[in-house]
DNA sequence: TATATTTGCAACCGATTAGTTTCTTAATTA
DNA sequence: TAATTAAGAAACTAATCGGTTGCAAATATA
């Protein structure tokens, strides 16, 4: 069973779900009207999203509220993180050329 | 045929392969060095990474370079950027809040 | 209390995935 | 020219994935 964050945000479906209840909980019945497909089916993404910790639930009565957990986010987020030093580190390198070459050209 | 950038990076493998290539530019062959699997399997996940456009390749003879393409990594960046945003507005939220009860306090 | 609602769990199915082995092609080098 | 090397392509396999249907449990409501 592979279940980290990078695998469950490859599903297009689950990447939706994250979306949805990034800015308020939700159930899972409110959460499935949005989709096509079946409620287990949702439920299944859910439970996926929570074991990596991407998705916290709550129990209110019989109803099930979950949302995301920023924490879990910034994970990809340092990941991604890492490469943006790199890039921009190219970019300024590049900059430092163009500025170079600017001031020979004078 | 589902090949976008969240599905190339959930493989564990292809984000070794990434984070290899992201510094230099490598062979197929010095890629595979670095794994336990047979070099036929990295070329799968080098293809993989090509098609949806997160490496690129360009021969030299009979040697083919993969590097990394940034731009496709930015991809990934915005992504997690819109989210990022919202964590950074919640935790300013939050400091709002303990700025004014530590003010109430006094 | 009987019924309806919200939910999770288990079993199953077809498609996809990551890996293997085998083979072919093309460029280098002895 | 013959042997070697780097790499991609094809066929196959076991495991996993996303979806379904059906069922059980717990809470709310008539």
């Amino acid at each position: 069973m592979r279940r980290d964050v990078f695998q469950a945000i490859a599903d297009p479906t689950r990447r939706a779900i994250i979306a949805l209840i990034a800015l308020q909980a939700m159930t899972a019945g409110a959460i499935a009207d949005n989709f096509n497909i079946t409620r287990q089916a949702v439920s299944k993404h859910l439970r996926i999203l929570t074991e990596c910790e991407l998705v916290q639930q709550s129990q209110l009565g019989r109803e099930v509220y979950y949302s995301l957990e920023f924490e879990k986010m910034k994970e990809i987020d340092n990941w991604i993180g890492q490469y943006r030093n790199l890039w921009e580190s190219r970019f300024r390198q590049l900059d430092d050329v163009l500025v170079l070459l600017k001031k020979q050209k004078k």
